[in-house]
DNA sequence: GCCGTTTTCGGCCCGACTGTTTTCAGTCG
């Protein structure tokens, strides 16, 4: 789907041939620009879609293609062909594009703000701009408020004020969703939407049951035999600040929070097809549409329509319309298998499922610990008592505290006396986890193996590159999560000279939040993605994926890639106090996103084989 | 602009809703 947000931003400016690499997502920025503003110049639609569908190709590609290109290897893109490669070669040789920049002179970039508003596509901003000579919003604005739009051919007093209105809502629309407050949003509403009439069921669909990292828009389904009644219980409520449209089988409204979230009603027993259209991301769903059409066959939400010898569906009485109740149906009518609705991506999902070769996604019930846990001993708010207990309580067989080291003294660090007291609390409760485990006292999800809290720490790897733990230390430790949370501005060769020296540690046995992001919050840290899973790889070292919803680090494509490399992964929460423990969810679903499959999950074996695996990192070493 | 175990040219996914259109274009998902 197209991000307009992140089309509208700049990539930064390249002086000289020694500047770094343009990164995919700078590039993958240009080309959206270009796509938008072929858009407004009214070019044909397909060459525009070719330059969008190019540049998420580019976003979501596992390679540095700048630095590729460079090399002199560029690396086959879907969507990208000649035309687009030879800019891309400019791009990466030179760092600007004279096509982009003759663009930009020739369509001003401000007008491709003006596409984010609401009900304002192309046509329209190219009309404002060629009969009014509207450049940016605040243009359009005073232009609207003094209603000189309403003597333009289609426009009215009316679409001024959708014009003004559609300004006012994009500068109070809030960032895109975090899963847990998407989740929590639309549990809600669906609670509200279950006891109308005729309701048999409702599900969330669109991207939080593809469980994208962040959520724009709510999509919810509902089954009903009595769709007005559910149409106009929606359009009511109270969280409900505004319609955006009602009919009498959708609407869409937004709300109080800024939230915009779309109803759509299926027919009972005509479930599948909506489902799969409202789930699917629209890259996927076009390559099933394809995929449909060279079987026979049109696909929309409503199911299959038989094409006639002119390719267009059939009609009258000759039409054969085929609906299925379940997703399963609908994938299996064109030869697939169903497909986990965390790869409806478009990213060679559909090739697998029709080779029989979709992974066995990990699953949360495979995880059998947590490897990244607080206390109020540092940052964290809850006792270790109470994470322990509550960590037991989830089922699984192990959890390792992992208070932060010394100089992180703004989580209040442990020192070397704080570290030997902390494992004399950890030793008392495990005392008391094996004696209850003895008396059959033990909560009943209690595995065989029983919970024991394994002693570990956050270990900073400080801006020096040194460890902030001295080697005799960290060897008492079960398990050492490192990390890096100071002076993430430092150039790469920098970087890349601390995380190496954390892999190559003999006692650091997970590398956390490796990006260092904070969704919508912190950039990346600048790191060779490539050479870090190499040597993640080659010393035995996990990554994590951090589950926290606001971190998920590694991100899906970036778990995909590790693994890729041969890596093994950790799933981890994070967590600072108990409730937290939960976001494990959140991390098992970006790892799902990446393709992980449960072999490649560390913390989904058991105590025995985890703890052996990171005593026997200093023989891997050699 | 991209793409091809039918095609190197001629296609390129589909439908609902909205507003002002006297029959449909624009926008959106």
């Amino acid at each position: 789907m197209l991000d307009r947000a992140t089309t509208t931003r700049h990539p930064r400016a390249v002086q000289d041939l020694d500047a770094p690499d343009l990164s995919n997502g700078d590039l993958a920025r240009i080309f959206h620009e270009i796509g938008d503003m072929l858009e407004v110049k009214g070019e044909l639609v397909f060459k525009t879609v070719a330059y969008h569908r190019a540049a998420d190709a580019i976003a979501h590609s596992p390679v540095e293609v700048a630095r590729a290109y460079r090399e002199g290897h560029p690396p086959r893109i879907p969507g990208v062909g000649a035309a687009i490669s030879k800019k891309l070669e400019e791009l990466a040789s030179t760092g600007r594009l004279a096509f982009h920049e003759r663009l930009r002179a020739e369509v001003p970039p401000s007008l491709v703000e003006l596409l984010a508003i609401p009900g304002v596509g192309p046509r329209t901003v190219k009309l404002l701009y060629e009969q009014r000579g509207i450049e940016s919003l605040d243009d359009l604005r005073r232009a609207a408020e003094a209603g000189h739009l309403r003597d333009l051919r289609g426009l009215t007093e009316h679409t001024e004020a959708a014009i003004l209105d559609g300004i006012a809502q994009l500068q109070r629309r809030q960032a895109r969703l975090h899963l847990g407050e998407a989740e929590r949003i639309a549990d809600g509403l669906m609670a509200e939407l279950l006891d109308a009439p005729g309701v048999a069921s409702i599900v969330s669909a669109g991207s939080l049951r593809r469980r994208r990292e962040t959520i724009g828009d709510l999509d919810l389904l509902v089954s009903t035999s009595d769709p007005q009644a559910v149409v106009r219980r929606f359009v009511g409520l109270a969280s409900v600040d505004g319609v955006i449209g009602s009919g009498p089988h959708k609407a869409a409204v937004r709300l109080v929070d800024g939230a915009q979230v779309d109803l759509m009603v299926m027919p009972p027993g005509e479930e599948g097809a909506y489902l799969v259209h409202f789930t699917g991301s629209k890259e996927h769903n076009v390559r099933l549409r394809s995929r449909a059409r060279d079987r026979g066959w049109s696909l929309s939400e409503k199911g299959f329509v038989r094409l006639g010898a002119d390719g267009e569906p059939l009609a009258g009485a000759d039409a054969d319309l085929r609906t299925f109740a379940t997703e399963q149906a609908v994938y299996g009518f064109l030869d697939l298998a169903w497909i986990p609705p965390e790869l409806r991506e478009d990213r060679g999902e559909i090739e697998a499922a029709a080779t029989g070769t979709l992974p066995r996604l990990v699953d949360l019930a495979d995880v059998r610990g947590d490897c990244h846990t607080h206390s109020d001993w540092s940052d964290g708010v809850h006792a270790i008592e109470q994470m322990a207990d509550a960590a037991r309580a989830r089922g699984y067989g192990y959890q390792v505290l992992t208070d932060h080291s010394v100089s992180l003294g703004i989580a209040h660090g442990l020192d070397a006396d704080r570290v030997a007291l902390q494992r004399s609390v950890v030793a008392a409760l495990n005392d008391r986890f094996a004696r209850e485990e003895d008396a059959g006292r033990a909560p009943g999800a209690t595995p065989p193996e029983g919970f024991r809290l394994l002693h570990g720490c956050e270990l900073e790897i400080r801006a020096d590159g040194r460890l902030d733990f001295p080697d005799e230390l960290l060897a008492g430790f079960d398990v050492v999560v490192a990390s890096l949370h100071v002076s993430r501005r430092q150039p790469r060769e920098q970087l890349m000279a601390r995380v190496t020296a954390a892999l190559r540690s003999p006692h650091v046995d997970i590398l956390a939040h490796p990006s260092g992001r904070v969704i919508g919050g912190r950039d990346d840290l600048d790191l060779d993605w490539d050479a870090v899973y190499a040597e993640a790889a080659r010393t035995g070292t996990l990554l994590e994926v951090n589950g926290s919803d606001h971190r998920l680090d590694l991100s899906d494509e970036r778990a995909r890639r590790a693994v890729e490399h041969g890596c093994l992964l950790a799933i981890d929460s994070d967590a600072h106090r108990v409730e937290e423990l939960d976001a494990m969810r959140w991390g098992v679903d970006a790892a799902r996103r990446g393709w992980v499959e449960v072999r490649s999950v560390a913390n989904a074996w058991s105590r025995a084989r985890l703890l052996d695996w990171v005593a026997r990192k200093g023989d891997r070493l050699g």
